[in-house]
DNA sequence: TTTTTAATAGAGCAATTGCTCGTTTTGAAT
DNA sequence: ATTCAAAACGAGCAATTGCTCTATTAAAAA
């Protein structure tokens, strides 16, 4: 199945199945992506070490922070000393840059892939759908870039917020699209998806402490965001007769 | 005017003007609750201080993160000396804690503003835009509580999600108070609200320069909340008729 | 097995950190 | 003007940081 065969409501297990991202070639990746960085060549042994540092990276920094997680800790949490760390990374601060670069790379693949859907009420509803999926499989990730671009240098700072921007504009243009809704509401109506978007992957403690599905989770935004449009057109129409 | 005397569409300027907590007062309820750990007795000097080192603090943090900016940073900031700022503060962790601390007093506050609004719809709206006018005066606080939390010791920890959950299970219970909503839809609903009342303060340089106004945000915020509830309940309508 | 290359180990370095403490300055009461 | 506690100063300390570099081990090639 391709990305193009998928119904408009698609579930998370339809779209893993059509995703090149799952959890063994987001290493792959990973390596691909800064080969001529990692000094390692033993394609294997690379692939291990790299998951184990980047896992541990999520673990410390996700709870305590970036900036104090030490490379003692990383090292004491990975198994690797001080010397074979530095076989594949840098510097501390490139460990964040990678990260940032993978979530960008991601994140601009993902927005490519519903172009084709004509309807701009269905073409909302895809992006809602793939963005929250996508954060289910990298949520260390996304969560990662949310709470430490601050500390990123100059050059990966805002790669967060174009990143949001990006998505926000897409959808207020394609709400623009459907007619009789002001910018200002156009505007909103995008800030807000990006936030119910993104709740899923900040805020995961308390989802899966309540048990709610990926699924569930995004029928329910696809669901508000859907009511609020019908509504604004309702209240429009009304308006004008 | 009081508090009981709003409309339930209050505005950001009807809120100020009875909300007790406006620029000026903020520090001297942050100077009253930690009196007996601020070595300065004298009010007046204090007073000024105390609000340089904050907004330094404020200014630092939330720029490039609590852990990485430096008392030197701040020294040279607030144009105090070492000595002179340990007059103020303990340690550097007892001023995020002092922080938190507001944060958790001026969010109870709040939630009991409302309890005499008897109708659930009503309710919640109070409620959203209670919680995005306050965001309004202490956005700084609350961005530096949320970016900030995990690296405060073990006890102010989960001031932020505890103080979360709060608002989120009441306003879930006001949902449940409508009949007809599912528990989980309910539980769902109450996560979105709480997503789209703190994207005010944790996207501020995005409203910012878009030139949104709180009211219009606020407006917004209730407008599509009371939109999707209205339209579960008529989707349950259908189905039981 | 021997040789050679790739990968890891971890003590050590310079810089920076949070914090202290003896000294100096300030400002109100005498 | 004199006094004296309150407040501010800032050099200095121990601890920790990111990072380097040589010694050592593991793996591959001969």
């Amino acid at each position: 199945m391709k990305i193009k065969e998928l119904p408009v409501h698609f579930t998370m297990a339809q779209f893993c199945e059509v995703t090149p991202l799952d959890e063994t070639n987001v290493w792959e990746i990973l390596l691909k992506r800064n080969a001529d960085r990692i000094g390692v060549k033993r394609r294997e042994a690379a692939l291990e070490n790299l998951q184990k540092i980047f896992l541990a990276t999520f673990r410390l920094a996700n709870s305590v922070g970036f900036r104090e997680m030490s490379l003692r800790d990383l090292c004491r949490e990975t198994g690797l000393s001080m010397g074979g760390l530095y076989g594949y990374i840098e510097s501390k601060d490139q460990l964040a840059s990678m990260i940032a670069d993978m979530v960008l790379y991601t994140t601009e693949m993902v927005q490519e892939w519903f172009e084709h859907v004509a309807d701009p009420l269905d073409h909302i509803e895809c992006i809602l759908r793939a963005n929250i999926f996508l954060a289910e499989t990298l949520q260390p990730w996304l969560y990662f870039m949310f709470l430490e671009s601050r500390g990123l240098q100059l050059e990966q700072r805002d790669v967060a917020k174009t990143s949001e921007l990006n998505i926000h504009t897409h959808i207020s243009s394609l709400v623009d699209k459907l007619g009789n809704i002001n910018q200002v509401q156009g505007y909103l109506l995008g800030a807000h998806c990006m936030s119910l978007v993104q709740d899923w992957h900040l805020k995961r403690w308390k989802f899966r402490s309540a048990n709610v599905s990926p699924d569930e989770f995004a029928g329910s935004v696809v669901h508000m965001v859907r009511s609020h449009i019908a509504q604004m057109q309702r209240v429009t129409l009304h308006l004008v007769n």
